[in-house]
DNA sequence: CATTAGCACTCGGTAGACTCGACTGCTATC
DNA sequence: GATAGCAGTCGAGTCTACCGAGTGCTAATG
C-alpha cells in the first residue's frame, strides 16, 4: 500500500495525464493541489512510485506516466467520487424520458447515448431472455414451401424462424400444427421448449416437429444481441493507425464483445485496464462495465471502451447512471 | 474524349496507382504493357492529360495522380472486364451454398463476406417491405397493462410492436381483439394497413386501434436496417486519423448511409467517386453499389466503400457476383 | 512531323548536426 | 526529512546539404 503522500502525487499524475495525454514531470505535479511539497521531493517519491511499478518513464528524460498497476490503484483507491455534470445529468434524463418503443430500439439508443456521454466507444449487450416463459407460439405458412414460425415471450419479445415444410404439409396442417403447438408450448420457459406430443396426424407431426426444432437450434445458435456506438472517437483515442484497426477489427466480432463484457462482469470488476481485459488487441483499451437489471434481475450489461488513459471517473459515473435508469425503464416498460 | 495512346496512359497511371498509392513517374508508364512510347512521348501525353483534368500533380517534381475526372473516366471507359478470382469466386460459392436461417442473418453475414472479398467497408441496405401482404396478424398480452401486436409477412418477415392497454381490457378483449385484427388484415397489402371495422364493443375496439396505431407508426417511424462491415479496413485504407474519424462518423448513421445509397443507386451509378457521392466527408471515398432484387423487384443495395484509390474492377466484380447470388437465393428462400 | 534522347531543373524526403528545453537524479544544505 | 541547485540526458524541432525521382524543354532523328 503507498503513504497518503505517494497515492495523492500518483492521483496527480493519473489526472493530469488522463486530461493532457502527454507525460507529467514533476513539477506540474507539485503544483498540484494535495501536493504541498517541492518538485524535488515529488522526484524522489516518483523514482519510489517507479521502482514499486505504479508510474514508467517513456524515455530518460521524460516525464512519467502510469502504468496498468498505476491506474488500477488510481481506480480502486483514489477515485474520487464523481458525478456528472449538469449538462449530462439533463442529457440523460430528457433521454429517458422521451424514450420509447420497443426495447432494441431503446438499447440501439442508449449505446448512442453512453457515447455522447463519454465521447468513448460504447457496447451495450441486450438482455438474455432464459427467465422468460412463452405467451404465444404461432406458424404461419408464407408459400407453398416456406412457413414462419413465432414465439411472443412473456418479456415482450419476439422470436421468429423461418422453416421448410415436408412435403407433405398443407395449410391445415401448418394450421393443425399451429394450435397444437400453442396448446403445448404457451407458459412453457423458453429455454425449456422441446418436443410436443404426437397428434397421430403425420404431416401435422412433422410440421410440429420442424417448428419447435427451429425454435431449439435457434436459441442455441444465436449470439446475444450487441450495440456498438462511437467507434469513431477511437479514431481519436490513438495516434497509431494499426491500434485503430485492430480494436475495431475485434469490436466487429459481436461474439467476442458479448464474451469479453460477460467475461469481466464475471470476475466481479466494473473496469478492466488494459491487458486485464484478456485481449492482446485491446491492451492498450480500457473498459468500463455496469450490468443492467430487469425486474431485479440482472439482464444484460453496457460498457465503453476506451485508451487506458481514457477518464475513469467520468466513465464510470456515466455508466453507472446509465445503467441505473435503463434499467428503471425496462423494469416499469 | 481521349484518344487510343492518352487512353491507355491513363489507365495505366489508374492501375498503377491502385496498385502502389505512390504517384506514377512517366517511365513506369512508359514500361507498361499496352503503351509502346518511351517516357518522354508519355511526359507529353501526361501534360495533355493534366490539362484536362485527368490526372494531378501532387508536387512538381512528383508523378501523376488520377483525378476524380480520370477515376470516372478509368470506369466508365476503360474498365476490364474483371472477373473475381478463383479464390474469391469459390469463397461466395461456399458461402451462398452454405447460408442458411433468416434473412436478417443473411444480409449480415453477406456484409461480411463482401468486405473479405474485397477488403474494403462493405453495406447492406435490408429490403423494403412493401409489397408484401400480411400473412397473419396476433395480438398478445405480456402483462397486464400492455401487449404486443405481431403481424407475418408475405415474404416471411415478422415486425412486432409493443404497446400499451387501454385500462379496461382484459384478457378476453386482447383475445377477442386479436381475431378480429386476423380477420380483417390478412391478406392486406403492408403499407395499407390501416383502420378496422369496430366490433361495437368499447375495450375490444379500443385494442384494435391501438394495435393499429403500432403497426402503423412503426411503418413510418423505423429507417431500412442496414449492416455495416469492415469498418476497420477504412483505418488502413487512409494515413490521416482524421479522415477516418469523419469516415467513421458517416458509417455511425444508418440513416445517412441508407439514403446515400439510395440515391446513387437513383442517379443511375453504380460507382460513386469522391465528391459524387455529395457527401463532404466522403470526398476521399468511392462507393460501389448495386442493387439485388426479390422475385424480380428490386429489393435492396449493396456496396462497399473505401478509398477513392480502390481497386475498382475488383470491387464492381465482387459487389455484381454477389448482388446477384443474393439476388438468387432471397428468391427461392 | 511525330517521336525520342538528352539535359537542366525542381522539389520532396532523408540524414546529420545542432540547439532547445523539459525532465531527471544526485548532492549539499537547511 | 525536505529542498534548492546543478549537472546530465534525451526527445523534438530546426537547419543544411544532398540525393534522386520526375518533370519540361530542346534538339536530333526516322
Amino acid at each position: 500500500m503507498l503513504d497518503e503522500r505517494k497515492a495523492a502525487i500518483l492521483r496527480a499524475v493519473v489526472e493530469e495525464y488522463i486530461e493532457t495525454a502527454q507525460p507529467v514531470g514533476s513539477s506540474h505535479v507539485a503544483s498540484a493541489p494535495g501536493v504541498d511539497v517541492s518538485s524535488a521531493t515529488v522526484r524522489n517519491e516518483m523514482a519510489g512510485l517507479e521502482a514499486e511499478g505504479y508510474l514508467r518513464q517513456p524515455h530518460t528524460s521524460a516525464g512519467r506516466v502510469p502504468t496498468e498497476k498505476g491506474y488500477r490503484f488510481f481506480v480502486d483507491n483514489l477515485r474520487p467520487p464523481t458525478t456528472l455534470g449538469d449538462r449530462s445529468q439533463s442529457q440523460v434524463r430528457e433521454f429517458f424520458d422521451k424514450a420509447h418503443g420497443e426495447v432494441e430500439e431503446m438499447l440501439a439508443q442508449t449505446s448512442r447515448l453512453l457515447s455522447n456521454l463519454t465521447k468513448l466507444t460504447s457496447v451495450v449487450v441486450a438482455p438474455e431472455p432464459a427467465e422468460a416463459t412463452v405467451r404465444s407460439v404461432q406458424v404461419v405458412s408464407i408459400s407453398t414451401t416456406h412457413a414462419v414460425v413465432v414465439a411472443v415471450l412473456s418479456d415482450g419479445s419476439v422470436e421468429k424462424h423461418t422453416f421448410e415444410l415436408p412435403g407433405e404439409a398443407g395449410d391445415e396442417h401448418v394450421n393443425t400444427a399451429s394450435a397444437h403447438l400453442a396448446r403445448h408450448l404457451t407458459g412453457v420457459r423458453r429455454d425449456q421448449v422441446g418436443n410436443v406430443p404426437q397428434t397421430g396426424n403425420a404431416p401435422t407431426d412433422a410440421v410440429s416437429r420442424r417448428a419447435v426444432e427451429a425454435l431449439v437450434s435457434r436459441r442455441t445458435a444465436e449470439p446475444d444481441q450487441v450495440y456498438v456506438g462511437g467507434t469513431a472517437h477511437m479514431a481519436q483515442a490513438f495516434d497509431a493507425l494499426e491500434t485503430v484497426r485492430e480494436v475495431l477489427a475485434v469490436l466487429e466480432q459481436q461474439y467476442v464483445v458479448v464474451s469479453l463484457l460477460r467475461d469481466v462482469i464475471n470476475r466481479g470488476l466494473d473496469v478492466a485496464i488494459g491487458t486485464e481485459t484478456g485481449m492482446p488487441p485491446l491492451s492498450e483499451c480500457s473498459l468500463v462495465v455496469a450490468p443492467y437489471e430487469i425486474d431485479g434481475e440482472r439482464a444484460g450489461t453496457i460498457g465503453v471502451l476506451g485508451p487506458t488513459r481514457m477518464n475513469y471517473p467520468q466513465a464510470l459515473a456515466a455508466v453507472a447512471v446509465v445503467s441505473d435508469r435503463l434499467s428503471n425503464r425496462l423494469t416499469e416498460g
